[in-house]
DNA sequence: TGTACATCAGTGAACGCGCGTTCACTGATGTAC
DNA sequence: TGTACATCAGTGAACGCGCGTTCACTGATGTAC
C-alpha cells in the first residue's frame, strides 16, 4: 500500500469488514464458508491483517455467528412489533407468539447459511441476555418468554403451564427449521412445507389450550 | 504390497472398513470428519484406493451418513422392542412412543457427530423407505408413523388428527436433540436436560390428548 | 481339466490447491511534555 | 504549539500441512472355450 494509502480506512472499518465479509461467505455457504483468507480478499486487505482483529480464524466465527443470530432477533422483533393490540390482549397475543414462529422459520428458509452458522457456534452465546435497552434486538428466547407470559397476561395459557415451556415450543419451531431446511425435509415443495407449518403451529396451539 | 498379501482381503472388505472407519471418524467429529485419506489409512490401503469403490469424497460420506441413520433407526426400533404389551394397548402404546423419543434423544446425546452426521447428508435419505421385512431397522419416521397409528388404535390419539401429525411431533423431538447436543443448549447439566425431556414429553402428550 | 485372457482391486508417485498462521517490517496516528 | 516517542494497523514474504484427486502400473482372480 503506497504512504497516501495507508490508514484512509476509519477506525474499526477493517474489523467490521470482515465480519460483513463473513456473513456474506457464511450466507452462501454456512459456518465452513468462513474462511479468514477469503473475507480479508473481499475487505481488500492482506491475509495476516485479520489478526490485528481477531485472535484466530474461531473468533472470526464467532463474531460472524453473534452477528447472524443479532440479524434472526432483529427479524424476529420487526415480525412482533407489527402486530397491532396493546399488551394483553388475547388475539394480538396469539398473534405475535405466531410472528415469532413465523419469522424464525422464514429465517431459517430465506437464509440457509445464515441460520446454520448462528447455531452453529462452536462457543456459547447469551441467549438469555438482556436487551439493549430499546427492547428491539434481544434474544431470540427472550423474545419467546416475553411473548408466552403476554399469553398467560391474556388468560390463553395456564399460569402453572408457563414454567419452562418456552423450551418444547422453541424445540418444536427449531426442529421444523432444521428439517425443512438443511435437513431430509429440504427437497420438499413449497406447498407441503407450508402445510407443516400449519400443522406445527395448530400442534403447538393445541398443547398450549 | 507383497504378492501374497495381495487380494487376501474378502470382496467387499475394504468398501465396508472405508464405511466403518468413517463411522469412527464421524463419531468423534461429526461429517467433516469424514476425511476419505484417514480412512484408507485406517483401513490399512493406499488413499486412491478408496476410488474402486466410491467415486469421490462425497459418496463415502453419504455412505457413512446412511449408516449413521440405520444406527438410529436400530436403537429406535430396539427401543420400541423392548416395551412389553401388545398391539392396541393403551399403555404400552404411549409407551412405546415414549421410547421412540427417548432413542431418538438417547442416540443425539450419546453419539453427536454420528447424530449429525446422519442428517448432514448432502443428498436425500429414503426416510420414507419401505422397511426390510424383518419389521426392524426402518427408518425413523417409518418408525414414527406405526406407533402413531397404534395410538389411534389404542384411542388415545383422535383419528381425524393423525394425519401429518408425526411431523411436528418429529420436529419437537428433533429440535430438542438439535438445540441441547449441538446447539446453544449444549452444556446444560445433566439434570436440566432431564428436566427439559420431560417437559418435551408432556408437551407432546398434551397436544395429543 | 487346462489354458488364454479380461477384469478387478490394489500400488506408487505425484499434482495443485488453499488454508491458517508466524515473522519481521514500517508508515500513520495519537499522546505526553 | 511543537516535538519525541509509543502504539496501532497495516504490508510482504514465507511456512508447513493435509487434502482430494489423477495417472500409469501390476498382480490376483474369475471366466470362456
Amino acid at each position: 500500500m503506497r504512504g497516501a494509502e495507508r490508514r484512509r480506512r476509519p477506525r474499526g472499518a477493517v474489523r467490521d469488514g470482515l465480519v460483513a465479509a463473513g456473513l456474506e461467505l457464511a450466507r452462501t455457504g454456512g459456518p465452513e464458508a468462513v474462511v479468514l483468507r477469503e473475507a480479508t480478499r473481499m475487505v481488500g486487505v492482506v491475509p495476516n491483517a485479520a489478526y490485528r482483529h481477531f485472535a484466530d480464524r474461531d473468533e472470526l466465527l464467532a463474531a460472524v455467528s453473534a452477528a447472524a443470530m443479532q440479524e434472526l432477533a432483529s427479524r424476529m422483533a420487526a415480525g412482533v412489533a407489527r402486530v397491532p393490540g396493546k399488551h394483553g390482549d388475547p388475539a394480538a397475543a396469539r398473534q405475535r407468539l405466531g410472528a415469532i414462529g413465523a419469522a424464525y422459520l422464514e429465517f431459517a428458509h430465506e437464509e440457509p447459511g445464515l441460520f446454520a452458522t448462528a447455531f452453529a457456534l462452536p462457543q456459547r452465546h447469551a441467549y438469555g441476555a438482556p436487551d439493549d435497552g430499546t427492547g428491539r434486538d434481544r434474544m431470540p428466547l427472550g423474545q419467546l418468554r416475553t411473548v408466552l407470559d403476554e399469553l398467560v397476561d391474556a388468560g390463553l395459557l395456564d399460569r402453572r403451564r408457563r414454567d419452562g415451556i418456552e423450551y418444547p415450543i422453541w424445540s418444536t419451531v427449531h426442529g421444523l427449521a432444521m428439517l425443512t431446511g438443511q435437513g431430509p425435509l429440504r427437497d420438499i415443495p413449497g406447498a407441503t412445507r407450508h402445510h407443516l407449518e400449519e400443522l406445527t403451529f395448530s400442534f403447538i396451539e393445541e398443547s398450549l389450550a
